[in-house]
DNA sequence: TTACATAATGTTATTTTATAACAATAAACT
DNA sequence: AGTTTATTGTTATAAAATAACATTATGTAA
């Protein structure tokens, strides 16, 4: 278990406690009383975090969300499905996509690492 | 059938032509000699192109191929996989992988309209 | 055809997102 | 303690995308 430096638990803990992703910059302003104070800063502490498998980014809207699946400690395979009416996302931590997926990229002849699924559409709360 | 605007078509062929994506600003260098002088002339374009599912954006990469897949002319689904190593992306087009997806955004709840799945790893040749 | 609406374009400036480069500290190792 | 390695702080800049608005082209209906 590794553990964490200070910026890295600093912008973890803005992370944990948003409700919906959250963009670098505006991360960056909440941190700034804290003493971080510039961009590489922050982005430093996200990439740490995205290999620990602590958050992910959500490369649709170049933001960040806390992983909600305590098992993936190693971001390999991510799901997220996102409103596009309210902005809401939500990790989708489904094994049977997962085996699915991973067995298809195997079979496609790929050496697989990873993959990123986005799901657009509206939740339930919108439709 | 959708005729394309000028600048449209100026995009899309020099995409079409590319065995790679291209970042919108390396296509903006290309048409340059074209006519096509700013930013948002490309931006718009490729909207617009995106829109009728002529070029897909790989949103980890900041940047746009061409569909490879002739019957998407709607752009609702799409999945790639992408080499760590060449940096080769590869559009799948299996009706599959579609067919379990959008059955489990239907199950979960979510009234879904579109995906976009992306694979790292090694490709054939790379592995 | 002419008048009106709609869409596409051209252009400048700016915003947003992300990284390069390098000096200064702190942590881990032997 | 001295050396290596990782992390930090800082300034500047690069890269990606959009706002805003004037202009031109295209479609449509009287």
């Amino acid at each position: 278990m590794e553990t964490l430096t200070r910026n890295q638990q600093i912008v973890l803990d803005i992370i944990n406690k948003s409700s919906e992703p959250l963009k670098a910059y505006t991360i960056l302003s909440n941190v700034q009383k804290k003493g971080i104070k510039a961009p590489p800063q922050v982005y430093r502490a996200l990439d740490k975090l995205i290999e620990m498998g602590k958050i992910h980014k959500i490369e649709s809207k170049n933001a960040f969300v806390a992983c909600q699946n305590s098992s993936c400690n190693v971001s390999k395979a991510t799901a997220f499905s996102i409103c596009e009416s309210c902005e809401e996302v939500t990790e989708i931590s489904n094994s049977k996509i997962s085996k699915y997926l991973s067995n298809f990229a195997e079979k496609a002849g790929m050496e697989y690492k990873k993959y990123n699924l986005e799901f657009f559409g509206l939740c339930k709360k919108c439709k």
